[in-house]
DNA sequence: ATGAAAGCGCTAACAT
DNA sequence: ATGTTAGCGCTTTCAT
């Protein structure tokens, strides 16, 4: 590996010029020295090591996110608008797949750690105690899944969720909207915040139209498909439903096979409204009403607001994204 | 930020010492010394600094990865597999989106070297000379799709790809034997190998059977959902057909959406086979008979293999792996 | 316009 | 059983 030094040794000038000359800071480095320079460099292939340059500058231009599997169409769109966002403004991305585990949350963090990532971009896993998992001095932010943090919080930590309560509202109003009389809820269980969320907001859009809250239309579980397929059968053995609000995009793909299975068509006999607005949900059959969530969006807000915490800036610590209702052909 | 040296001071022993402690090459410490240390390392919550040690050890143990786009299922599967098997050999990934441009690749390599990753795991882009975006001195696993490299190679590559057409051509003759007469293929198109060889798999598959092979049966552009929606909608515009390739899943998912708004039904009127065997196959409307692809294993393979090279053993550098017919409800 | 020198935090060969 | 020391490749201040 051909080293800056050995540049310096070629073009005959020492290594801080060859440094000044690479990095642009050559205003007062003469066009034939720069030139020599440049052109060793080009010939010789020289690229910087990035490593030594980290040590000296104390920065790594990297950082790292931590989602529970990129294999989930949800994370993988967070996970592309964050890399997409983090290439523009000069970031390396370094993924970590939780699996949604505390446990490997916290290797993930210390590694993480290790590597100096100037900052680290985390949806915690669903069930997770916060401060069991923080990371000190990192500059972080909190991504999808809202967590109780301490407020007198030391270390730099920032926040982005989406209005889940607004969001399920919104869903069941418009199962509500369509003539549902039955509707019950599919969703991940009560140990995370934007699961109690989409509840709740499923029962108020109830309650609000005069409805009450039925306890056995209501299947928590996990957001996977399995769930939405599961789901299905449980709630289907012996009552009639008509409307079918699900936790994530993923649970109604599930719930759509099953329904499926039961011989049941949707929308005419059961509607049904999804969470998220994955890629594919317009390509299901019936394509999917869903509650489109700005993941894009949301990756790159956290880049901005991560660099803002990594660059000492003043900024909100705190970003609610409103969510969009799509409709198609599901409800 | 607590340093070894720091660390050092405190216990009262030099960071030689300390070093050895941290790293278990304690061998020769005493007892009390360690326990010393250690309590101290504990207590200040000391975490090492990786880029230092890097600097020193000339590695990093982190590996890139370039794929097109983590949102596509087959490729955020394959990072899966990656991830977890580099994982568990204590490497960590950077993610890197090519959206499977040529510009991007070489620039994502730069990046990467300048990191200093160990290796570099590519699928390249679709229309690509592998000898414009040779990453030279750092080893590299060219992964899925095959790119002809110059033979007298002096860098480190390993490649492992897919017998695609011997996929494709299993793919042909169960629509064959499924009784099928008239079999379209919808595919990427012809500059890529992969595709190539899935196009000749299925010429092949017909010419064996006495089939002619019959270039309006054809519709080649892309892998995504969109080829798959408009190949439908082109190919069956003035012809019959009754089977259906499907270059890939993704393709296989946008044929379904246009076949079903034709009011042709799957797989009475036509049989479809895909290929892949994303996570998602099998929650279409019908399941999806497809070739499957080991991506999970190609991804433990890929690190498998560029861990040899980064090790300079010695290893085979080409693995071909073989696909599996997942017979569904689609065919 | 250019260079000398110190130092980022770590490891390891060698000395004691 | 522990310490001394040099050095990984770079940037930057201060001299010249």
């Amino acid at each position: 590996m051909i080293t800056l030094k050995e540049i310096a040794k070629m073009a005959n000038v020492s290594s801080a010029t060859v440094s000044k000359v690479i990095n642009g800071k050559d205003k007062y480095i003469s066009d034939a020295t720069r030139k020599k320079i440049l052109d060793i460099v080009e010939k010789e292939g020289y690229i910087t090591n990035g490593i030594a340059k980290s040590l000296k500058m104390k920065n790594t231009k990297t950082i790292g996110i931590i989602i529970p599997d990129v294999m989930n169409l949800f994370f993988s769109e967070l996970a592309r608008g964050i890399e997409d966002a983090a290439e523009k403004k000069g970031y390396t991305v370094i993924l970590c797949n939780s699996e949604n585990k505390v446990s490997k949350t916290k290797k993930y963090i210390e590694i993480l750690q290790e590597k100096m990532v100037d900052g680290i971009i985390l949806t915690p896993p669903e069930k997770c105690d916060f401060n069991s998992i923080r990371p000190g001095r990192t500059p972080t932010i909190l991504l999808d899944r809202d967590v109780d943090v301490e407020t007198n919080e030391p270390s730099k930590i920032g926040r982005i969720f989406v209005n889940n309560t607004a969001g399920s509202y919104k869903a069941t109003s418009h199962l509500l909207s369509k003539g549902c009389k039955e509707i019950a809820i599919i969703s991940s269980d009560t140990q995370n915040k934007p699961s109690l969320e989409r509840i709740q907001g499923y029962e108020n859009a109830l309650r609000d139209k005069g409805y009450v809250v039925n306890s056995d239309r209501k299947y928590l579980e996990s957001y996977n498909i399995e769930t939405g397929y599961n789901g299905v059968k449980s709630l289907l053995m012996d009552k009639r439903i008509d409307g079918l609000f699900c936790g994530n995009d993923l649970i109604a793909i599930g719930a759509l096979k099953a329904l499926r299975e039961l011989n049941l068509s949707v929308p005419s006999d059961v509607k049904i409204v999804g969470f998220d607005d994955i890629l594919l949900s317009r390509y299901l059959d019936p394509p999917l009403t869903t509650i489109k969530q700005p993941v894009y969006v949301m990756g790159e807000k956290a880049i901005e607001m991560l660099i803002a915490l990594i660059n000492d800036e003043q900024i909100d610590d705190l970003i609610i994204l409103e969510t969009l209702l799509i409709e198609r052909d599901s409800t």
